[in-house]
DNA sequence: AGCACGCCGACT
DNA sequence: GTCGGCGTGCTC
């Protein structure tokens, strides 16, 4: 017979927070008996305080150093837990393979939950003695935490004295409401103003009589000035009349302000620039900082009021007759082509039979325009299935992001619609993940995990043995190896202004023969374009101008030198902005006004190279006088409400211009320079430039507007596919078909190392410092390229060296980027899967 | 990320 | 003598 084993304690948790460090091992609470709660949000000791985290596996317990600290309270117990358990493996495990702390990775994908708003009551235990803490400590009787100091509270909570109970508050929203005139204080409601006195002294000139008998007939006034202003008499008439008694200052009831009137009447502003901006919409004045001043003197204060569920555009009513399914049954799959709606109409029968099954369907979109696409596209599914739809993006503000969520987790919603912050939602039984536009650059999160979305969730579908469906315009080089279906192409007119190839000119000048520049097609706008804006002119219909960047120019260049100013901080040519002629770094933001001369050589004139939106209008403006020119990028939106009337027009714009609606009568798609799609030193530069195009002729959901190219690369290949009409798999199947050669993905795995120091030869040395640590680790030499300076050799002030690791997958990523796993000289970042810029 | 600790230059 | 720069290290 043996003994019976000891009780072993518990398993420590593995919690993260919201930092960017890695996951922390804590002891379950103090008599927790349940198995550990992965995926539940616990409330943790930090920092003397409490802090929210997640449980993300179980601890590895035993080495502990130190003794650990319990966590305190576990936030999702009877619902479930906030993350699925699955998920929060999938998420954990790319953090692992990535090489990146836990926190950095789930603070970027989780969204929702890190603040918990609870009713925290503390008291001592039963007979314990808290008199070493002071006076200001918890007894045996219930009391509110936010009375005690947090360090204090943790003290007592360390020698497990404190007994606590929390409760989950209902969430609130603060509102600015019209304080009721009983609540005004009394100094806001009442005004000093100058009165005059009942008998004019004697003493009085006869101006100041003038000043004293017009006060004594118009009433008080708030000011000497208003009262001078009024009187028609100067200011030191005014005040000789107050010192010789004629007038004094007395207390008067005010009027309430008009924008308190109208705040009280229309009802509770979300914000004060809400109620700023509702009430001017009204007729009464009020700017934001008068909205301050107002809640300031007391006469609007902001209250907590219950949050109500987000207001979601109403489903879209599905198709009554769906087509059959004829997508792929495989675990990863793709389909690609048609239009929008034509891909959502193929997709439906999949989500629909889903849906019905009672399975979790999750849709995530790169950007804001794809997912009202697919809400329109799809979220009338849910509804045809007895289900609901709901979205989880960054538009919805914090508290409506968590109702999504509650109903998520609750079964309420089967079809998530979101952006990267729903990849993790608690979709019961997640049955189906869909990517939209996977190879879009916008799933690149720019914070701190450079998480590349459609990688997280390929791995998160498996995790949960789902379907992922790759679904777009154009697919990525690495979806097309997946099984899949492309839809025939929209209609597509385009055609080529070929700059490196102008067609023999029958009246040249005397010049003829030096040298042929683009100026003979017509540059920044071919004479072709020229010509079709006018006709699009005459028959009032709409086109649009899509120019590689916003701003007019992309630099400045002395004409006699050749210098180009850059910016201080970024090694970048400064940006050319006519309208506030300045100079400006589009990498930092950093900008100046043109200088007088060149700094290099004196000159004083400057010539503008590579036009942008800005330039492109005023040329525009030339060539088709009386055409309305709209313009849109990220530093002027223009309201394009007249084009989208039907008015005929023009609009110029940088690639956002197409995260709008297309306007309803596009007769003609100009693309000024398609180079700058192609002069990237990235690989993915072609990949990037043909889905652009493809985004071109999907635009507008009906017509095939003209898309005018104007290129030096007429003959590119991701151009010629649009051209000659072929399919959205043709290019793509080819430029993979490269990648291969290339040792690209899909045929490796590729991460990039930054090395930075405000120092550029210490950041050389640790670079070179990670070089041999890899090769000491058994990289091969294909394996490692670099170290090399960054493209941009100086960002921001730093230095930045960068290594790229190419590893045949991604078990051999891993293993590479395990031997960085220890601290450097400098600054050193893991891109798994780079984008851009490479 | 914050925040404390710690080590050297310019000032009341 | 202190004030304050930001380099380094820690958060269970």
């Amino acid at each position: 017979m043996t003994p019976p084993a000891p009780p072993r304690p518990p398993a420590p948790w593995q919690v993260v927070v919201a930092l960017p460090i890695p996951a922390l091992d804590f002891a379950a609470p103090h008599g927790y008996g349940g198995a550990v709660p992965l995926g539940c949000r616990v409330l943790v000791p930090w920092r003397g305080d409490l802090a929210v985290g997640l449980v993300v596996s179980e601890g590895e317990g035993g080495a502990g150093t130190h003794r650990l600290r319990e966590a305190v309270h576990i936030l999702d117990d009877e619902e479930g837990p906030w993350v699925p358990p699955a998920t929060v493996r999938a998420v954990t495990a790319w953090a692992q393979d990535a090489r990146l702390p836990a926190g950095l990775v789930w603070g970027d994908l989780l969204g929702v939950g890190w603040e918990a708003d609870l009713d925290h009551r503390v008291r001592a235990v039963a007979g314990a003695d808290l008199g070493a803490f002071g006076a200001r400590a918890p007894t045996r009787a219930w009391a509110d935490a936010a009375a005690f100091a947090p360090g204090l509270l943790d003290a007592v909570r360390e020698q497990g004295l404190l007994e606590e109970a929390f409760r989950p508050r209902p969430r609130t929203r603060p509102v600015v409401r019209a304080r009721p005139l009983a609540e005004v204080p009394a100094g806001a409601r009442r005004v000093t103003v100058l009165r005059a006195a009942p008998q004019a002294p004697a003493t009085l000139t006869p101006k100041g009589r003038v000043a004293w008998s017009w006060l004594a007939q118009h009433g008080p006034q708030p000011t000497l000035s208003a009262w001078a202003r009024g009187a028609g008499v100067g200011a030191g008439v005014v005040s000789g009349v107050l010192n010789a008694g004629g007038a004094g200052y007395a207390l008067e009831d005010a009027p309430p302000p008009p924008a308190w009137t109208w705040l009280r009447e229309v009802g509770p502003a979300e914000s004060l620039s809400a109620w700023a901006a509702g009430a001017s919409a009204d007729g009464v004045a009020l700017t934001p900082t008068m909205a301050g001043t107002l809640a300031a003197r007391g006469w609007a204060d902001t209250v907590p009021v219950p949050a109500s569920p987000p207001a979601l555009p109403a489903p879209e009513a599905a198709w009554t007759t769906p087509d059959p399914d004829r997508l792929p049954e495989a675990p990863a799959w793709r389909l690609h082509g048609g239009r929008p709606l034509g891909r959502f109409r193929t997709l439906a029968p999949r989500v629909l039979r889903l849906l019905a099954e009672e399975r979790g369907v999750l849709v995530l979109a790169p950007d804001h325009a794809t997912l009202r696409r697919a809400w329109e596209g799809l979220s009338g599914l849910a509804t045809a299935a007895g289900t609901r739809a709901v979205q989880v993006s960054g538009a919805l503000s914090g508290v409506e992001r968590e109702h999504s969520w509650q109903l998520i987790r609750s079964g309420g919603a089967g079809l998530v619609v979101g952006s990267y912050l729903a990849l993790t939602a608690p979709l019961p039984d997640l049955a189906l993940v869909v990517v939209l536009e996977e190879g879009s650059d916008a799933y690149k999160l720019q914070s701190g995990s450079r998480a590349f979305v459609p990688d997280v969730a390929a791995r998160v579908a498996a995790a949960h043995g789902a379907e992922l469906a790759l679904v777009g315009g154009a697919p990525a080089a690495e979806s097309v190896p997946l099984p899949g279906a492309v839809l025939p192409p929209p209609r597509a007119r385009v055609h080529v202004v070929d700059y490196a190839n102008p067609p023999e000119q029958p009246e040249l000048g005397p010049l003829s023969g030096v040298h042929l520049t683009p100026g003979d097609l017509g540059y920044p706008i071919s004479h072709d374009l020229a010509r079709l804006l006018r006709q699009v002119q005459e028959r009032g219909r709409q086109a649009a101008l899509l120019a590689p960047r916003r701003g007019y120019s992309a630099l400045l260049r002395c004409p006699s030198c050749e210098h180009t100013p850059g910016c201080r901080n970024c090694d970048v040519p400064l940006r050319f902005h006519q309208t506030t002629r300045q100079l400006t770094c589009h990498q930092c933001g950093y900008h100046e006004s043109v200088p007088d001369r060149c700094e290099q050589c004196g000159e004083r004139m400057w010539k503008a190279r590579g036009p942008g939106t800005e330039w492109i209008a005023a040329e525009v403006a030339k060539l088709a006088p009386g055409l309305p020119v709209y313009r849109c990028d990220r530093d002027r939106q223009d309201d394009l409400a007249p084009l989208h009337a039907g008015e005929s027009g023009v609009v110029v714009g940088t690639q956002l211009l197409l995260s709008g609606q297309a306007p309803p009568n596009l007769a003609l798609i100009g693309v000024t320079l398609a180079d700058t799609w192609l002069n990237v030193s990235d690989f993915r530069a072609s990949e990037r430039y043909h889905r652009l195009l493809r985004q071109l002729a999907e635009w507008h959901p009906e017509r095939a507007p003209l898309i005018v190219v104007q290129t030096f690369q007429a003959e590119h290949p991701a151009l010629r596919v649009m051209v000659e009409g072929k399919d959205a798999l043709a290019y793509p199947a080819a430029e993979e078909r490269a990648r291969q050669a290339l040792g690209y993905p899909p045929h490796a795995r590729l991460a990039q190392v930054e090395v930075a120091a405000r120092d550029a030869g210490k950041a050389q040395v640790a670079a070179q410092d990670i070089f041999d640590a890899l090769h000491g680790a058994g990289a091969t030499a294909g394996e490692v390229l670099g170290p090399a300076p960054s493209p941009v050799a100086r960002l921001r002030g730093v230095y930045p060296y960068h290594l790229l690791l190419r590893a045949r997958d991604d078990a051999r990523l891993a293993q590479l980027l395990g031997s960085l796993d220890r601290p450097w000289k400098a600054r050193v970042r893991v891109d798994v899967n780079p984008r851009g810029g490479l």
